[in-house]
DNA sequence: AGTTGACCTCAAGAGAACTTCAAGTTGCAT
DNA sequence: ATGCAACTTGAAGTTCTCTTGAGGTCAACT
């Protein structure tokens, strides 16, 4: 009776109803269904939706995104238990993506301090001076990764 | 002589050569060819290219990062001056970033701690109470912002 | 001269995260 | 009971950021 429809839904966690049902489809959410065959949906859903926004917008994809809720319940509030798991796995990953805007807001910052702009000694280019011994043109601002 | 050919910049950069192609299509980046036709990179294209793939990391377009490269030169080094636009445009952006990672970061943990949960008072879904007087069920993580 | 590897262009494909459309059904107020 | 907004599905379309492939060229080595 508490339960919302797809438009309630979408219009408290403000995301379009299709996001919904493709999240549905993600298997990030989940749905009850009426006599009628329209989706109603838990409460608790919302929070659930709300933080799947929310963890877009720090950089996670969806597929982590379900990893991650893949450890809360559906349908009843998570515990205390339950978001210590979560937190525990995300703590790392955040605590690194904030380390690395913080460092490229303050190269940018001690690269205009310095003005220097040099390949080998320029922080933004070449933190930590971890490159410094490679000969010229050291350029790697990250780990290298591939994405995509 | 100096000048890089596409391998070896995406070597040295970290990215494949078809981005690079790409992000010289989109303008990101610019070439000069040889009598036969390929691509020849001025030194500062991998610095360039070193920040390019450095924004978006943390989470920027490259729509957004043309914008911003707007303000810097191609084929020469970038001034301090140059520098201190783009960093001043940057840094409120990035500031924003920083504490919304450190507000999810911060909110799990206290939830954690906590292990309220409520809708009204987990501070998770209604950061600052600021909508703590909207009836039951305010869920509203960020700014309503659409995005894509 | 032949072979090899790096390069060229253009077109198409890929995957992530959705949105839009078409055609039909349900729920609720009057 | 009627009407209309809100819902249903499935398929196709969209944007972004590239990658892959086909078919061809260029540079260097033997």
């Amino acid at each position: 009776m508490t339960d919302l429809t797809i438009g309630q839904l979408a219009e408290r966690a403000g995301v379009a109803p299709s996001a919904l049902r493709f999240y549905e489809s993600e298997g990030l959410i989940e749905s009850s269904r009426t006599a009628g065959n329209q989706r109603r949906y838990a409460r608790a859903t919302l929070r659930r939706v709300a933080f799947i926004r929310s963890a877009q917008r720090v950089g996670l994809s969806l597929d982590e995104i379900q990893n991650a809720l893949g450890s809360l319940p559906e349908g009843r509030n998570p515990t205390k238990a339950d978001w210590a798991r979560l937190s525990r796995s995300w703590r790392p990953r955040l605590d690194d993506q904030i380390e690395r805007l913080e460092r490229l807001r303050d190269n940018l910052d001690s690269c205009i301090g310095c003005g220097c702009l040099s390949l080998r000694t320029c922080a933004l280019y070449n933190p930590g001076d971890v490159l410094a011994e490679r000969g010229r043109g050291a350029v790697n601002l990250e780990p290298r990764t591939h994405r995509g």
